[in-house]
DNA sequence: CATACTGTAATTATTTTTATTACAGTACAA
DNA sequence: TTGTACTGTAATAAAAATAATTACAGTATG
């Protein structure tokens, strides 16, 4: 996953735990993340599709936690964003040899399962731990 | 990591596992893993740094494994391609912002704590024993 | 109705990744 | 000593992934 999509998630996330009472628009995380605020706004599409973040449109409008940030897990903004295994590809190999005929089954039930480690140890922070950490 | 870099070194290192006496030529490897056997070569190049395979040049030439597969661990093939972290890169926020001003220092924690976490989960894994299941 | 927002699509730009070509250098073996 | 079969590596091109930008319709508020 050689993208920016993580950080950028547990940004927002975390400018909506830190003011947690206010709407806050695209435009002022933008101005925080330092990226264009469509960047924002298509990642917080995406953090509602996942039920982490609720937003209102309209004047006044903008975004809010979906739930206390005690209830959000890391794990489930990896989740979120995570387009591809840990450990990355696989190839097209030879079917004809019989390594590449059966390598793919063997590298993505070893990619399961690194994926699933991580997020077992994603599951046990919370975005309040993460949050607190900026005191 | 958005690459296929894992997938083509375990595979390289799967088939001298598994020809352990001969030399194989990076045109045999690439015709496995069915790639252009440039790419094979600037692999193992790689895989040559990291002291996991030795090589030969010229007329009955190829590479060999540079220890017996039950003593790498897939941790080191992990180690050797990997490029970026686990979770991605970070932004470059805004530091007049106090939240951006300081979650990459928590985010490269975050990191650093979960390509560990990675690389201690695959170092209980050697090579023969992913060889083994090939059988 | 003006204003301040979201949502989303379309487009472009940039960066990363992969493939391809080429060729100098090396070692074996006839 | 020369042909052959390799490696090593650089250069380039092609493809794919990622990020940035622009634009604008739609929505809620006062």
């Amino acid at each position: 996953m050689n993208n920016v999509r993580f950080a950028t998630s547990v940004h927002i996330l975390t400018l909506l735990a830190t003011m947690k009472d206010e709407y806050l628009s695209s435009d002022f995380i933008a101005g925080s993340v330092n990226v264009n605020a469509a960047v924002i706004r298509k990642e917080i599409s995406n953090l509602k599709a996942c039920h982490l973040v609720d937003s209102k449109e309209g004047k006044g409008g903008g975004s809010t936690l979906a739930r206390p940030a005690s209830k959000i897990k890391l794990s489930e903004v990896y989740e979120a964003v995570r387009q591809v295994h840990v450990l990355g590809r696989s190839n097209t190999p030879n079917p004809r040899c019989p390594v590449g005929r059966d390598v793919n089954k063997h590298l993505e039930s070893l990619y399961e399962d690194t994926d699933n480690y991580v997020k077992q140890k994603l599951s046990v922070i919370t975005l309040e731990e993460f949050v607190k950490k900026f005191k």
